[in-house]
RNA sequence: GUGGGUGUAGCUCAGGUGGCUAGAGCACCAGAUUGUGGCUCUGGGGGCCGUGGGUUCAAGUCCCAUCACCCACCCCA
């Protein structure tokens, strides 16, 4: 049997490999225009962090996560996120005793065992941001407002911006209560799924789709008139800031997110249009998490977004081509006793910072030619007897097809002015 | 984990009810044009027909299993 990829796991190839380079492009720096800076934490981390950052009743831990065991018998686990890595090394590096908020951006491989579909894979990319030691409600404004600003650098118009709150722990406890109350009556109605979320969580009950379940549950307390009025005060903050920047928004009071370390602000963004996985991005505030795992009391919001998601949508748009791929110059020897001369002259012109090309199959010149012309190359030096008995180079501008004979000594030097022209000629 | 769909050349796909050396378009390579690209023409290389088993004189075609991909549930980004 051939050897592929394994399940959920894929290869970015050239062309599409540039696509991503521009989508990381505009992801790091407008993170980086926002005040956040790059951290970049292991692959693998010991289980037990995920277990405890991320919840022991989530479905991430219970079915969703790479675990091994290392030759010394640690057990590790590939991260299914990233969020529980940065509190580890914001506590482990002692970052709170320094200047506050600290704020970082991340991208990179996350692992997560579930069945592939369109836009949900087994090994794939996020980029998400963090920022720790502040409880300002502008702060989570100002993490929402990052990711709005980042869809609209990459040309995404249509989107669903989704925001909530879920409480502290403290007034969600008591609302968990009440729901619990108002749903145990009617529980034997639910959808098996239900009957088990009913058990584990029973926020997960209102978004559910089943209509059968709203039916149910129907008049069911909403978490939003159970706010404390402290967090109902930081919730009419964010919204207050969303406003002022013109940020539209919806209330959701059913959007209840799945990882155990959320707090007040939770929010979702969906792109329609995208197949059934239309969450390009998610977050919130997670206050007790810094704790959990082992910190000081420490407030922290950030967000994530799927890469492989905003491909999708930024795919529908058909955005413009991105031709990074082409060469400037092919060199074409019209004859194999000028290899030498042709790959000293290649050198030169790289080391220009000139995208310089020429053949390795051996083939023909005109042969050479049709390759220069696949490459995309703007202009071809041809080298044949007569360019080195008298010491020039042919230099063919491939779309005028105007050939000049150009000194041997000044070709670079031409070249390059070439290349300027072509370049501030195009815009 | 559950359900549905699909697996034939690098890619997109043809191959009624089983029957000779399995086809097309595109792509790739070469030649026409041995010192010159895009168009055209000619030729060429490429296939364990996803894999394993079964039925049959005979399987790309029928049956079973398995794997993979796609779509959806679930969950999430």
């Amino acid at each position: 049997m051939q050897l592929k990829a394994p399940r959920g796991t894929y290869d970015i190839l050239p062309p599409d490999s540039s696509k991503w380079q521009y989508i990381e492009g505009i992801l790091k720096e407008t993170a980086e225009t926002f005040g956040y800076r790059e951290i970049r934490t292991p692959i693998f981390e010991h289980t037990e962090l995920f277990e405890r950052g991320v919840g022991t009743s989530t479905d991430i831990v219970t079915k969703e996560m790479y675990t091994f065991k290392d030759k010394s018998l640690r057990s590790l686990t590939l991260r299914p996120e990233n969020t529980a890595s940065c509190a580890r090394a914001l506590i482990e590096h002692s970052i709170y005793s320094g200047i506050m908020p600290a704020k970082w951006y991340y991208i990179g491989p996350m692992f997560r065992y579930d069945r592939p579909q369109t836009g949900r894979y087994r090994q794939f990319h996020q980029f998400g941001v963090e920022a720790f030691g502040s409880n300002s409600p502008y702060l989570d404004a100002e993490v929402v407002i990052l990711l709005i600003e980042v869809l609209k650098r990459l040309g995404l118009k249509e989107y669903e911006l989704h925001i909530n709150s879920v409480g502290c722990m403290q007034c969600r406890d008591v609302y968990r209560q009440k729901l619990i109350k108002h749903i145990t009556p009617v529980k034997d109605m639910l959808c098996p799924d239900c009957q088990t979320r009913y058990q584990q969580n029973p926020l997960r009950v209102l978004d559910c789709k089943e209509k059968s379940c709203h039916q149910a549950i129907v008049n069911y307390p909403t978490l939003f008139q159970h706010l404390c009025s402290d967090c109902a005060r930081h919730y009419d903050m964010v919204k207050e800031a969303l406003q002022a920047n013109s940020i539209d928004y919806r209330h959701d009071d059913n959007l209840v997110r799945g990882l155990d370390y959320y707090t007040n602000t939770a929010f979702e963004i969906h792109i329609p249009g995208i197949g059934a996985q239309s969450a390009v991005g998610g977050g919130g505030r997670y206050n007790g998490l810094v704790e959990d795992c082992g910190g000081p009391d420490l407030p922290g919001i950030g967000f994530a977004m799927g890469i492989e998601r905003l491909l999708l949508a930024v795919n529908t748009l058909a955005a413009k081509e991105l031709e990074s791929g082409n060469s400037d110059v092919f060199i074409a020897i019209m004859n194999d006793d000028y290899e030498l001369q042709a790959v000293e002259l290649l050198t030169c012109l790289r080391r220009e910072n000139i995208r310089a090309e020429k053949d390795y199959m051996g083939r023909s010149g005109r042969a050479q030619m049709k390759y220069a012309d696949k490459l995309g190359a703007k202009m071809a030096i041809i080298i044949g007897d007569d360019e080195i008995q008298q010491g020039y180079f042919t230099l063919r501008d491939m779309q005028s097809k105007e050939q000049v004979q150009i000194d041997k000594d000044e070709i670079i030097e031409s070249v390059k002015d070439r290349l300027a022209k072509f370049r501030g000629g195009n815009g």
